[in-house]
DNA sequence: ATGCCACACGTTATAGCATAACGCAATTGA
DNA sequence: TCAATTGCGTTATGCTATAACGTGTGGCAT
């Protein structure tokens, strides 16, 4: 079932997974520049097949990518998600809730608008730079 | 209390409101050549005040902006907004839930996040768009 | 009036994000 | 074997956004 990644897709993968927070394309390239990766192209096409296979996640709100934080079950099998961004240190807190994913259906098929893909981003400050 | 916009704002919105969906930065741009606009920052500038100002909202999964469409009550009174964002035809309905952002906030308080601002969009098919 | 301040504006340059288009190599499967 | 598919590497290009500088104007306290 684990899907079987191609060298540069698992290199992707791996730094995203040991980042602190969300990494840019471009921020990855950097880091893999040892390894070989000389343009953004190799970047993206792995960022986009790793997005495929629901094992990362896209910040829309601020052109970046994380990896899915859980991990176990990838393949889209998790609904919604919503993402608690912290501007000050860059955290990023995913979260579940089915009363959303209801809401949303409901407000959607109000409208007659069949959905492909839902986006929630949270920004705003964590705990502990809340507390500090 | 109706907010007195400069020049540039007036034009950039007019633009804004006008349009049929939404619209980049650049698209703006051009569309006010005729109006002396020559550089990027002159339409930036003004959709960062008709941000502020409330009159227009910025879809950031597809970095462009439209007019919102409850011109009435600006300045930030009206709560979270959700976009539904048809990928055939491009229009953008604008929903707003009180339900929602009842979720979103028990969510974020779970995780003691305090929230400055949220996105959901949702990408999909209009009803016209689907029927056809 | 003078001087100061805040703000919008215009311009040039640059930074940051993303994809088009080409060709090559390896894999798969009829 | 041959064609189709997929991943890869490279070059070039396009789109999105901001930095940094200077100008002009209007308000306003002194």
């Amino acid at each position: 079932m684990a899907q079987q990644l191609t060298r540069n897709q698992s290199l992707v993968l791996d730094v995203l997974t040991h980042a602190e927070g969300p990494l840019s394309a471009y921020t990855i390239l950097d880091k893999l520049r040892d390894h070989g990766f000389r343009a953004p192209l190799q970047v993206y096409r792995a960022l986009d097949k790793l997005l495929e296979f629901g094992m990362i996640h896209r910040l829309e709100s601020m052109n970046s990518f994380v990896a899915c934080s859980h991990p176990d079950h990838h393949h889209h099998d998790h609904g919604v998600t919503a993402f608690a961004i912290c501007e000050d240190c860059g955290q990023v807190t995913e979260m579940h809730d089915a009363g959303i994913e209801e809401r949303l259906s409901v407000l959607a098929g109000r409208e007659h608008f069949k959905t492909e893909k839902t986006t929630i981003e949270i920004r705003g400050h964590c705990q502990n730079c809340t507390s500090g």
